[in-house]
RNA sequence: GGGCCUCUAGCUCAAUCGGCAGAGCAGCGGACUUUUAAUCCGCGGGUUCGGGGUUCGAUCCCCCGGGGGCCCA
């Protein structure tokens, strides 16, 4: 055995072995008792006529005590179990959260299936059950079982049901969290419902879905550190994409006039409370737009998402405060929301020293290589996004730090950007995309000198995107939003909780 | 990157000043044909994250490393 299957199987507990944990090595030796007493712990197909929800819905309205004299078979995985001698209760549960009682009786099953029951069913195991449907003496809904079948043996017990698994424990092994926890559950279809709810709005304004490259030899469209790759065939370095940005751009180009991509991006950064270093972005492109038209669209799609999932657009976050998304929505300039803070005059013509100095003031911390503009943006995240709780649009950001967009049509040195922020974090950003393919130029080759001067975020010249743009681009507004972040907006959970299996350190 | 907190049974958590490592649920054996976190009787279950140190004695104190969380930058 080499080193690294040493490894493997150091963690693996042995399924025979003598130190497993007590409850695994009974479970495991159950598992090899049904075979050998000629039973299936692990049956292809079990019957299954109805699923609990249905039973449910068809038997609402069974009095306490009734029989339905309907005969039916239901599966599902045992979270509840309680032996009373010579009758059995067990309650299963569906996917869907459904729960359902099953009663099996020395009555109903026989002296042998009934000791089989107790003697081969655990807690986390899948059953089937054959019976009339009823309602117990206590008014629960149940099947009286005529006979049983294991549909599938756990190994392993379920934690307990009456307290939440610590929150590394829910991350880690989300399945578990899955079973126990309805409220994990229910995260999994909100963002089915947002995602649904995007493409909808999308449709509703003739936006057409594509797919981008996300291995890419130049990884570029926004600032940040990328993931590297090899390709062996062509022995070429390649980048995991940080966004989508400069392929749908070249879609715009070919003719695709309103595009979009909800996909994921990946950036070699930090894992916190709000970052996640792969996630779900939105991007779209409209051709003819401009950062306003674009702004609109946004706004529609994080609504109309709101009302998918909350039924309005004033939605309850899990700590319970309600969030009001609706209506219009704040327009400040970046600028002008600066000045206000800083008490006095800021503007895209501000000297740098006078920045400096602005930021001395405030114990922003400054590097040698900062703009102009990044400076007057790390003052403004210093202090004004702290209060941006409402949902409000900055618009008109500098220049020098916006290196894909349009200068604005009347206010020198700022570009026609805005972001959205909600509840202080940014949710998405959108343009007048810049589609000179000169400036364009400019504005790549100025990136590569910050580059050389220590911002390892900035990007790198594309030459193929720039011959695209040269053949022509439409005036064109575009916007980006993540989708972990819009989940966030909409339900105040943690970056953690909105992805299904974020990523952890290995164990 | 820095500071603080945390890691103990399958799960969630206790353990006083450094003195036999515990509880609830789960599990095992037994009783019970209507339970709702059932009840009753009995019983097991631990590499206290890993490594080193101090000590007669370490879950506890010290050092190194790892996982997780919070705050700061």
């Amino acid at each position: 055995m080499t080193d690294q299957q040493a490894d493997a199987t150091r963690e693996l507990p042995d399924p025979n072995g003598e130190d497993l944990p007590e409850q695994m090595r009974i479970r495991s030796e159950k598992r090899a008792r049904i075979l050998a007493e000629g039973k299936a712990p692990y049956p292809i197909e079990v019957e299954r006529t109805h699923t609990l929800a249905q039973v449910r819905a068809d038997h609402a309205e069974l009095e306490t005590g009734a029989s339905s004299g309907e005969i039916i078979s239901v599966a599902g995985r045992v979270v509840r179990f309680r032996d009373a001698g010579k009758l059995c209760f067990a309650v299963l549960q569906d996917g869907d959260g459904t729960q359902l009682q099953v009663m099996v009786s020395k009555n109903g099953v026989g002296d042998e299936a009934l000791a089989a029951f107790k003697a081969d069913v655990d807690l986390g195991d899948f059953v089937s059950a054959h019976g009339e449907v009823i309602s117990s003496r206590r008014g629960e809904l149940s099947v009286m079982a005529d006979s049983w079948a294991m549909a599938s043996k756990a190994l392993r017990p379920l934690p307990v049901l009456h307290k939440e698994m610590s929150e590394e424990a829910r991350v880690r092994q989300r399945y578990v969290d899955l079973i126990v926890r309805p409220a994990a559950r229910e995260v999994v279809k909100t963002r089915a419902s947002v995602v649904r709810s995007l493409r909808d709005t999308f449709h509703s304004h003739d936006f057409t879905e594509v797919e981008t490259p996300m291995l890419q030899s130049l990884h570029g469209g926004a600032a940040a550190r990328p993931f590297q790759t090899h390709m062996n065939a062509f022995d070429i370095d390649l980048f995991l994409r940080i966004a989508p940005e400069l392929f749908l751009k070249r879609a715009v180009v070919g003719g695709i006039d309103r595009v979009f991509e909800i996909n994921r991006n990946f950036r070699n950064e930090g894992a916190d409370s709000t970052h996640s270093p792969e996630f779900a972005m939105i991007e779209a492109y409209q051709a003819y737009g401009n950062y306003n038209t674009i702004g609109d669209l946004t706004r529609e799609l994080v609504q109309n998402a709101a009302l998918a999932v909350a039924g309005s657009t004033t939605v309850v976050l899990a700590d319970g405060t309600e969030y009001d998304l609706g209506g219009e929505w704040r327009q400040i300039t970046m600028f002008g929301s600066l000045s206000e803070a800083a008490g006095r005059e800021v503007t895209a013509l501000t000297e740098r020293a006078e920045l400096v100095e602005l930021a001395a003031e405030h114990h922003v911390p400054v590097q040698d290589w900062y703009s102009p503009g990044k400076l007057a943006e790390e003052l403004f995240e210093e202090l004004v996004v702290p209060d941006l709780y409402a949902p409000t649009f900055v618009r008109d950001y500098p220049e020098d730090t916006s290196p894909l967009v349009s200068a604005h049509r009347t206010t020198p040195g700022v570009t026609e950007k805005w972001d959205l922020y909600v509840r202080s974090f940014e949710l998405g950003t959108g343009y007048s995309e810049l589609v000179d393919p000169v400036v364009q130029r400019e504005r790549f080759v100025a990136q590569a000198r910050v580059a050389a001067a220590g911002d390892d975020e900035a990007m790198r010249l594309d030459e193929d995107f720039l011959r695209a743009m040269e053949y022509g681009m439409p005036p064109t507004g575009g916007m980006g939003m993540g989708l972990d972040r819009l989940l966030m907006a909409i339900t105040g959970l943690g970056i953690r909780e909105t992805i299904l299996f974020p990523l952890v350190k290995p164990e």
